[in-house]
DNA sequence: AAGTGGTCTAGACCACACC
DNA sequence: GTGTGGTCTAGACCACTTC
């Protein structure tokens, strides 16, 4: 048996969701409700709260309750952890760490942290693989004053995205997906033919104290990735 | 003047944000919470049930409420009208209908879409361009029952994205972004030398009752798609 | 048995929108 | 002024967890 609230709102949400009442139609107002279902006006009114907090609704005080204008769709991809990833699909997560050093950054990548021209930056530069096959080159900068360990860290065994999140966990980011071609290099370490195709990502996070890091993830382009589509959420 | 089930959710958040609070640490009971604020009852519990819809809080009936892991984080991408996306960019959009037409699809796609393999498809390519610069080949197939006047729709003025989102007969689907080379006829269309490298997103939206369209999108690998990184929402 | 959150009520006062 | 949603209260009963 659901609850009263539970019944309002699957009342509700099946007028709005069938089409029944429409994007910026009114709703009855919570007097007219609470006679409708028969209940108190806190429960009409708590019902009524959770459907705008679901983003179903508009209220306006002194005017009344609207059926909120549709949301728009986004894709959201879960990629993060490239060792969450591997794993997730069954494979087993190996890397090899190809650089880890202090280096000085050329200066429009050390401004886009913060510091000066000669402030040192901790670069890495990671392959990881899944049983052996060659996913994705990992290269990332890092402002070393944010997580002190860098230069010791066994990058075989933890990945920087995982000691940064348990460190230094970041407000947002954003990120850019393009194709592009392997340099010779490139498509040696990911065992392709010079030229081949790639996926490439490129990510920066910050914090409240500024850019936590920086990060070009280059897949070969018979990889793909995979997200799912929903309406956005709210705020 | 915050309200006070404001004021106690800001307390309450603040706690868990600056970490003095930490995933899976018990909060007070609400009876506590009641005294510590001095408010109602009710005034807590409507304070706290915000917080557990908002992803801060788990909360067990007979046993207490606990501060929610932390969510992981997810890359989100807007779905954007290619036309809106143009615009936006100070470009101009037009269009070039390449096909509109209802065809018989191959097996496996008239599957995807829960129909026989003698119902026709409404199937369309069209190419965007950006003030006369192709930016993006849409190769579409779509239900035709959900969008009955889809062979009579002038595509160059509307396009099938707009048409969709305002009816938006859909529910949720799946997103494969990879990297892939141009066919011959691709890259004569989009521009190209043969072979050029492309960035391929094929997109497939249900509502309940199936598949209500699946798109192939091909831009060439010069442009970049851009997303926010996010933690995750709730549901 | 004691404590927790889940639900519901009836009544009150307020700020705001609309006419 | 009337009606709307926003807020808060005090009290009640319930189902569940924990001991």
């Amino acid at each position: 048996m659901d609850s009263k609230r539970q019944q309002i709102i699957g009342s509700l949400s099946e007028r709005i969701n069938s089409g029944r009442l429409k994007p910026g139609e009114r709703l009855g107002s919570e007097s007219e409700l609470m006679a409708e279902f028969g209940v108190s006006r806190m429960t009409v009114h708590h019902a009524m709260r959770e459907l705008e907090a679901r983003g179903f609704l508009e209220r306006r005080k002194g005017s009344g309750s609207y059926v909120a204008p549709a949301r728009p769709y986004v894709a959201i991809y879960p990629h993060l952890d490239i060792r969450a990833e591997i794993e997730a699909a069954g494979g087993v997560h190996r890397a090899r760490v190809l650089v880890q050093a202090l280096e000085l950054a050329a200066p429009p990548l050390a401004q886009g942290f913060g510091l000066g021209a000669d402030a040192p930056l901790f670069h890495a530069v990671v392959l990881h693989l899944s049983g052996g096959v060659p996913v994705e080159i990992e290269d990332r900068w890092l402002n070393p004053a944010l997580l002190p360990e860098c230069m010791s860290v066994d990058l075989t065994r933890e990945t920087l995205f995982g000691l940064l999140m348990a460190r230094r966990p970041f407000r947002a980011g954003d990120e850019r997906i393009r194709a592009c071609t392997a340099s010779d290099e490139e498509a040696a370490v990911l065992g392709l033919e010079p030229g081949a195709v790639c996926l490439e990502t490129t990510r920066r996070t910050r914090s409240d104290e500024g850019v936590v890091t920086q990060v070009r993830l280059l897949r070969p382009g018979t990889s793909h990735l995979e997200g799912r589509i929903a309406p956005a959420a709210r705020d």
